[in-house]
DNA sequence: CCCATATAAGATATAATGTATCTTTTACAC
DNA sequence: GTGTAAAAGATACATTATATCTTATATGGG
């Protein structure tokens, strides 16, 4: 569903690891692994437990919030704020820029989509803060809803 | 600021209460004035503290959570899910429907704005979200940002 | 008024999420 | 190889939240 080639994804951001002289270490892709794998997004424990799972070198709780610092910081991964919990970017094997991440949320089966809102979309924003004295706004929003599937069942 | 008339708003509430057949209790009551008259959005156990320095009969955070269950289905009170933070609502004295509630939260000193976004806003972010698979969306929305005085100083 | 019932509150334990800090290990340059 | 910096390990603890069981209070019907 999510990853349409999870390898690939990897690789490249390996390659723009070794690009921004950075490293990505075997832990550092050990959870990077796990979250592009992940069906959804996933709690700090949670990638700890699955990672504990797929090999017998323990991943402690706290190393992968170190490690979800790391890769939040390259935007290889990111928070959603409203679940206290961690998803891959989509855009891991694309030169996107990100400038901006918007965030569907299923608050049933909990699907994420990371989609794009219009600039459109963002300067109507923009403007409601600006009447309510606020300058300037985050560009990570998080709308949570009813995916299509859920609604009809 | 946030607070015009605190009182009258208890009132009000205490009012909207009798209406609907259900109780504002001396301790509902307690932890309503607190948010009433808070700064800012506070904790379940920031609640607890400053109920806890108005009154010598102790508050404690279950109860705490409890009441803000309550308060929260009669949406007097309303969470935000970024912050982890409770807020009281800004329409305690007026008939608004309530239907939407929209916040915009400063990442430096942590105010709190409840505004209406346009019905254009909610559209296109409806459209966007229905092109992404969604067929319907909260109609909560918090947006991280800065505040003007924030921004320039 | 008194009791029965339902709602609210109190109390305790524990889970889940996250931060701080100090030590040890590893990678890399020289 | 050795020195240095970055990464990882380890431990403690802080913060936010839920579960559950018990006790108290309010309210309506006799």
């Amino acid at each position: 569903m999510r990853t349409v080639n999870s390898e690939k994804a990897i690789s490249d951001v390996e390659q723009k690891c070794a690009d921004r002289g950075i490293r990505l270490t075997r832990r550092r892709k050990e959870v990077l692994r796990t979250l592009v794998l992940a069906e959804s997004a996933l709690s700090a424990y949670e990638i700890a437990e699955q990672c504990n799972a797929d090999s017998n070198d323990p991943m402690p709780a706290m190393s992968v919030y170190r490690i979800l610092d790391f890769l939040r910081n390259q935007q290889f991964v990111h928070r959603l704020e409203t679940a206290n919990k961690y998803i891959s970017c989509s855009h891991l094997s694309c030169g996107h820029d990100h400038a901006q991440s918007q965030f569907l949320i299923c608050n049933e089966c909990r699907k994420v989509e990371e989609i794009d809102f219009s600039s459109e979309a963002f300067l109507v924003m923009e403007k409601a803060a600006s009447a309510a004295g606020f300058s300037s706004i985050s560009p990570q929003l998080e709308v949570r809803g009813l995916c299509d599937s859920c609604e009809t069942s």
